[in-house]
DNA sequence: ATCACCTATGACGATAGACGCATTATGCCC
DNA sequence: GGGCATAATGCGTCTATCGTCATAGGTGAT
């Protein structure tokens, strides 16, 4: 059993995905090295909003920065999200075709 | 690039997965098969809450019920919450070790 | 130094979700 | 059927977080 902090410690980790801008803006960087100029464009977002969400995915190690100057390039770092990503398709997968035979035997 | 449907899938599952309370009660069936007065009282939690979380999990497949008269029995179903902790376990255990890094540096 | 540009942060409204209380619905037993 | 236990739900409160605007901090060019 684990301990309550530890749960907390998950629970925080999985809040940082339970967000589908952050899982956008996570895609984006993980098909490279990417400016925020780009990030606004390409999700929408205002500003501000996209440097405290990085700044988040940052602190949770998913992300990392360099600056070039005034500009700061931004680079998904680890297969974590990723590994997680696939695990839970498959579950989300499985469920599907479990309701589509549900339909099929009725 | 997945598309935004995905994402949002993936981040409402990540999200269940975001509350302490949550956990607490998957880990809590993962011992097995349990009624709900035996969670509220290892839990503290309301019965109410408790229901709903409940109810949330089922949604997510991660447990199921038999009913046993008016009462309810609940457990666990399936092993994907295990290993993406173990995942995300790594990952935490990781970081640490690396700010430990930091600190010995320094 | 001043200007233009980019990022980080404070303040704010809006919204979602946690959590409990009270109530209702549901299933046993007599 | 009535009474009793258990589970589900309507409602209210409160806190946390999203997302924006405005602003401050920082960096390079002229």
């Amino acid at each position: 059993m684990p301990s309550p902090q530890l749960l907390e410690e998950y629970s925080q980790f999985f809040r940082i995905l339970s967000e589908p801008a952050r899982l956008q803006l996570l895609c984006h960087l993980k098909q490279g090295p990417t400016d925020v100029a780009t990030l606004i464009e390409a999700t929408g977002f205002s500003q501000s909003h996209i440097s405290r969400q990085l700044g988040q995915l940052q602190r949770a190690g998913l992300v990392r920065c360099d600056r070039d100057g005034a500009r700061t390039i931004w680079q998904a770092e680890g297969d974590l999200v990723d590994e997680l990503c696939h695990l839970v398709q498959g579950r989300l997968r499985q469920r599907l075709e479990a309701q589509l035979q549900q339909f099929k035997a009725a």
